[in-house]
DNA sequence: GGCCAGGTCCAAT
DNA sequence: ATTGGACATGGC
């Protein structure tokens, strides 16, 4: 299919907000439940030898009307190229458990491993995956989605579903952000992590120390209905610009087939 | 070989 | 209400 003038795959991919990947030439294997599929950029060209247009447009946010939201959130450093996904629940929520107090590269290790077991309940299995201290979470949020919490999500309010969230151990505010941004696209959510209350601090507090409460306040009025999108802007900008210690690796640039 | 990590929980102010 | 430490272990 034709993508969307400027859509950029790897920056889509690799941005942080997904886990289950692994590059190829030109292109990605995705994971996605037990959906797997390849997808390769070339130019304007978006292709998959194994997933529809309706998918592709679904899962990589390709509906979104890019222009308007750029225009409508004010960050010179918006990059036209990016689209929030919307990535199985399940592996989403999974995912963002397993960052506390973690690394994308052991995240996304975890996770694969994590892909091949078909029960989640038990602790032990989970420690040998690499789910360290985080094991009894996952296994609680396990028994939480098999008693039907991620079907119930869908039909709520923003705030509900927050709060539904929260309600299983291990999962605070960021994380719940996460699952409702990057999973069920609801693109007001507007996780805060480390990285985005440096940069928030940084560019609209004057560098004073303040709340997250604040912080979120403050985002969803500056931001609004798109406010996701400036929060993983915000993201990739202040780990590539500001990594206090190693630099935040750049997205691999997807190169032409061949 | 250390050091550190896309948070959360809990106890102690 | 706010703050500080523990948490388990892979990756760099």
């Amino acid at each position: 299919m034709r993508a969307p003038r400027g859509f950029n795959l790897a920056l889509t991919v690799e941005c942080g907000q997904f886990f289950r990947y692994e590059p190829l030439p030109g292109g990605y294997r995705i994971s996605s439940g037990r959906r797997r599929f390849d997808v390769f950029q070339d130019g304007p060209r978006l292709d998959s030898p194994d997933a529809d247009d309706a998918f592709l447009t679904h899962f990589f946010s390709l509906d979104h009307p890019i222009g308007r939201i750029a225009r409508s959130l004010r960050l010179p450093e918006f990059d036209r190229g990016l689209r929030l996904i919307r990535q199985d629940s399940w592996d989403c929520l999974a995912g963002f458990i397993l960052s506390m107090a973690s690394n994308i590269p052991r995240i996304r290790g975890t996770l694969r491993r994590l892909g091949d077991l078909s029960d989640l309940s038990d602790e032990a299995r989970l420690r040998r995956c690499g789910a360290g201290f985080r094991a009894p979470y996952l296994t609680a949020a396990w028994a939480w989605a098999r008693d039907g919490g991620l079907s119930r999500i869908e039909t709520v309010d923003d705030a509900s579903a927050r709060t539904e969230l929260m309600t299983i151990p291990g999962v605070g505010p960021k994380v719940a952000d996460c699952v409702l941004l990057y999973a069920f696209g609801r693109t007001r959510a507007f996780p805060i992590d480390v990285w985005v209350r440096r940069a928030l601090v940084r560019r609209f507090f004057g560098g004073r120390r303040t709340p997250d409460a604040r912080l979120q306040s403050f985002a969803a009025r500056r931001f609004g209905p798109w406010a996701g999108y400036a929060q993983q802007m915000l993201f990739l900008t202040e780990r590539i610009t500001r990594s206090g210690r190693r630099a935040a690796p750049a997205p691999s640039r997807a190169r032409p087939r061949g």
